[in-house]
DNA sequence: ATTGTAGTTTATAATGATTCTAAAAAAGTG
DNA sequence: CACTTTTTTAGAATCATTATAAACTACAAT
């Protein structure tokens, strides 16, 4: 299993939930954005073997914890998280509750001038809401 | 009172919570961030009049509906809301779990390149986040 | 392998912000 | 005032998320 040793040096044991999760989350080429509840469901139909919401939860966290995930900011009934860990923006369509991807190339460098005495930028989001 | 007819002119009824409120959210001139909680909190100290849970809630959507109050993407506990209602962008340091305004003019004119078919920009907004 | 221990999973309960409900109160209209 | 519509309200309900604590597992030391 090629997450094992990923997992292993991220000082996380690794359990057949996480390496299940692990496949369903990174074992593709494409990033995308999820919820809890939306990656409830693809374990649910993956394999007959289910994996407890708390072990879900747990998991989703410890992996943002290593950096392995992002949590987005938005205002949404369910917290959204994304396999994109690089630096990128967000289209959110208000209509249909998606996120989109803005790479850096479609944002011009975003330089904030204004400093915040002993507080470091830790990161930059745009957020850019659509309507029809 | 001041706010009799900028209620009236939105079609909500100038009834005293409200207009509590809206001394509370629009009677200075600096504007400001704040959660339900915090709201609910300023209103029991500023007078022996009580307003309902429920009737804050209702109130400042009714307000944000208005475009009296905007809200602040974000993912925390509980909803942050801005009087501040031009385009502006926000610090948010983490530690201290306050937001700080970004002018404009502390953000580089943002331009978004790409386009989504049939959607029109809403709005754009940046969060840095800040760490120590 | 057997044991011991820390880490993990799990079902379930608890939490807490937000929304809903439906009855009472207040506002607006004439 | 009489009538209608809106608003307020206390309390219940919702629901995403977190806490609990017992069972299970990975793994290293014996
Ligand atoms: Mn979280
Ligand atoms: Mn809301
Ligand atoms: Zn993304
Ligand atoms: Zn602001």
């Amino acid at each position: 299993m090629k997450y094992i040793e990923k997992l292993r040096n991220s000082g996380l044991r690794p359990t057949k939930q996480r390496l299940q999760i692990c496949e369903i989350l990174f074992n593709t080429d494409k990033t995308f954005h999820f919820t809890i509840n939306e990656l409830e469901q693809k374990i649910k139909k993956q394999a007959n073997n289910k994996i407890s919401l708390a072990t879900v939860y747990n998991t989703v966290h410890a992996f943002e914890k290593k950096g392995y995930l992002k949590q987005i900011p938005i205002n949404s009934s369910e917290t959204y998280f994304d396999t994109n860990v690089t630096d990128h923006h967000h289209f959110y369509d208000l209509k249909e509750e998606k996120l989109i991807d803005l790479d850096n190339s479609d944002v011009g460098p975003i330089n904030i001038l204004k400093k915040i005495n002993g507080k470091k930028i830790k990161s930059v989001e745009v957020l850019v809401k659509l309507e029809d």
